[in-house]
DNA sequence: AAATTTACTGTACCGGCGGTATGGTTTTCA
DNA sequence: TGAAAACCATACCGCCGGTACAGTAAATTT
């Protein structure tokens, strides 16, 4: 009773690690049970098949980014009464929780799902899909708490802003992985917090005429 | 000679769809010999082995890439000598470009090989990370170009938004992936181009003095 | 036209892996 | 103490990556 869920999570805690490095379809479940120190019938015991196994990852990997969603937006909120501030104050701990991994960024679960994607059934894939929109919704309702106060930019979709925060942060880690730079996600997602703090700062063109220069670059 | 540089091309076409739908360890050779209609010694005549063939699909993609690149920076040049204008223009092609895409972007092999890593050799992940490296460059340099007409906002370091581009493709191609809506890659494309729009337009605050609200948002 | 190279096909084989089946054993908890 | 939980052992199937080697039709060169 006991003893399963920790066999059971020490069998996740292989294959991630693993599906992080070499993909699911290459993940052999020989490697993992070797790794464990169990049997192949002891794994069939847990996952009844591979398929299964890709499902408690994605929720395993789901739970645990929502509990650090959870935990970055709730000390935002207590460091200041601002919707703005607070929101970059989270972005900020976010990126010094990227950037304190001692080898980087170990990967995203869903972005390897997402180009593994006919490997899957389709409850994985909702599965993945639904955690995406709810984490983006997370970001995005942050962006309207602070439009309410602060006037946002003009031509910018804030729906946008917010899934740029998570293409920004995917593409981070690949880029951090690619570049063998561990700190190219964190230098991203303070470059991303530079950006939502210059899209709630008023333009010159909101209060003045632009000058000659820029009304090359404007519309 | 004319004969088989066809049938390689057709392997790896076939492959590369393959690869970017499960993986490239889930991608079996039976499967691509079948659908390609030619033996298994028929591919091993042109690929010594599985290795071998990552190599030649990571240097077709590296190319191709270039190839669309090389084009889209050109005509963006074309049609304007101002730099923002120019690198404005460019953006806008490849937006359209990727929202033209009848079943979206196929995806992005750079970043399915680095979630693969470990089922490469040293040499295939160099010629990866010098191909971003080299994009990335690309971006830096047009950006460059832009800050010594129009200076750029500050606390933005240039070269981590070239890099941004790279990782709001990668992001945007996982989300419209992920959430199974193709327009999502081309929309984060126009947001970006209407970030950059914004850097290099002057902030009030460069200007005069920012209304109370303004000053917590400042650093 | 002959010789040579290119571009394959056919067959046979190896070891590893995903997965199934089945029966047995220890550990844990009520 | 007894049942349920958590495994272990063994055997087996079919597919796949990869190797080896022998043969051949077509294109190209000489």
């Amino acid at each position: 009773m006991r003893k399963g869920a920790e066999t059971r999570e020490r069998i996740l805690e292989i294959a991630e690690a693993s599906v992080l490095a070499k993909g699911f379809g290459a993940t052999s479940i020989e490697e993992v049970i070797a790794e464990a120190g169990i049997t192949k019938s002891g794994f069939f015991y847990h996952f009844k098949d591979k398929n299964e196994l890709a499902r408690a990852l994605m929720l395993r990997y789901i739970e645990e980014n929502d509990r650090i969603f959870d935990d970055v937006f709730h000390r935002g909120r207590q460091l200041s009464d601002d919707p703005l501030q607070s929101f970059l104050i989270t972005l900020k701990l976010l990126a010094e929780l990227m950037g304190d991994l001692p080898n980087g960024h170990p990967g995203c679960l869903i972005a390897t799902f997402t180009y593994q994607e006919r490997l899957f059934d389709r409850t994985v894939r909702d599965i993945a899909a639904s955690a995406v929109r709810s984490w983006n919704g997370r970001f995005r309702d942050a962006l309207n708490e602070i439009a309410s106060v602060y006037p946002a930019r003009k031509g910018m979709d804030l729906d946008d802003v917010a899934i740029m925060f998570s293409c920004v942060i995917d593409g981070g880690i690949i880029m951090s992985r690619g570049l063998g730079d561990p700190r190219v996600l964190e230098r991203q997602i303070l470059a991303f917090r530079s950006f939502v703090k210059m899209l709630f700062a008023p333009a010159a063109s909101d209060i003045m005429l632009p000058p000659a220069h820029t009304a090359v670059a404007a519309e």
